[in-house]
DNA sequence: GTCCAGGATACTG
DNA sequence: CAGTATCATGGA
């Protein structure tokens, strides 16, 4: 982690392949995303560290991004760990290098790593939020989905105000462990996908499910077992928390609807291509699928001015 | 009205 | 074991 503390702000500074535009077009992708806002360019969101609720805001350069906290600085070890999480949330670890060389090759992923060059995945490090996000997408359309979270959020998550702006916090799982399925019911989850979602709950508030257990296991089919072993958690929802928050980048959710589209559009066909064919396309993506994916769900929306 | 959505699970033959 | 029904509702 590439940081430096200034006390009253921080400074990030990313690794080169790095483009903080592009982070902010994905970040715009719904009008109705709550856990964080665009204003005037700049990036705010609120995170809980240590019992307490943090509020940044992140103003990003070619090289750099600065980070200030509007309401107050914090304490040097929570700066730590608020540089920390946005080392995360942008995945600066990973090196982007190899995906690029890789894709300058490829007949699908050179367009779009010379369009949206600089993109990087933009995790969700929370693994509650990354497992009952992906619970609350599955088969209902993306729009109704971020309704869903919407309600969910405001619903059951808490929230900082700040000059006039609400900033939610995406709700613990020790409160969610505790809620009754007629409780999401009334936000319009199915019975099924409110089962899911109180289960992982009690699950995490039990000590039972934890990021760091997963991670530990290292090895990427294993953790895709384990995760599968969850209630609610299929093939495709493994392979999101994968990619999302413990940044596997050879994680690949190839039943993915949005990569089907991107890739109909991609190769100029009528129809969408066969599991067979997308599993032919990606040999030449072996460890990138992650990458690979991101980058094709950008090519899907248009940006955003 | 029809069909599809960032799928997963329970049931059936 | 592979195929099928079911979930719930919005948006095109």
């Amino acid at each position: 982690m590439n940081w430096q503390d200034h006390e009253t702000y921080i400074e990030i500074f990313p690794p080169r392949e790095f483009n903080f535009q592009e982070c902010i077009v994905f970040l715009s992708r719904s009008e109705q995303e709550v856990l964080h806002q665009i204003i005037d360019g700049t990036l705010y969101k609120a995170i809980p560290v240590e019992d307490a609720f943090i509020l940044f805001k992140i103003t990003g350069s070619r090289h750099v991004l600065r980070i200030d906290f509007p309401i107050e600085p914090p304490a040097p070890e929570i700066r730590s760990q608020v540089a920390f999480y946005i080392w995360g949330w942008f995945d600066l670890d990973t090196n982007l290098r190899h995906f690029y060389e890789l894709a300058s090759t490829d007949p699908i992923l050179r367009s779009v790593v010379e369009n949206y060059a600089g993109l990087r995945i933009i995790g969700v490090p929370d693994i509650f939020e990354a497992l009952t996000w992906a619970i609350i997408g599955q088969q209902i359309n993306l729009t109704f989905a971020y309704t869903l979270k919407k309600r969910f959020v405001e619903q059951f998550g808490e929230c900082l105000t700040f000059e006039g702006s609400t900033f939610w916090v995406y709700p613990s799982y020790n409160k969610i462990a505790e809620i009754k399925v007629d409780e999401l019911r009334e936000l319009q989850f199915s019975v099924r996908k409110a089962e899911y979602v109180i289960g992982v709950a009690q699950a995490m508030s039990k000590g039972e499910l934890t990021k760091e257990g997963f991670l530990q296991q290292g090895d990427y089919l294993q953790i895709k077992k384990s995760l599968m072993a969850i209630r609610g958690i299929g093939a495709w929802s493994a392979d999101y928390v994968l990619m999302k928050c413990l940044h596997e980048t050879a994680a690949f959710p190839i039943a993915d609807v949005g990569l089907h589209n991107a890739l109909k559009f991609q190769l100029g066909i009528e129809r969408k291509p066969t599991l067979a064919e997308i599993a032919e396309l990606a040999k030449n993506w072996e460890g990138w699928q992650a990458y690979a994916t991101f980058y094709l769900w950008r090519s899907l929306y248009n940006d955003i001015t």
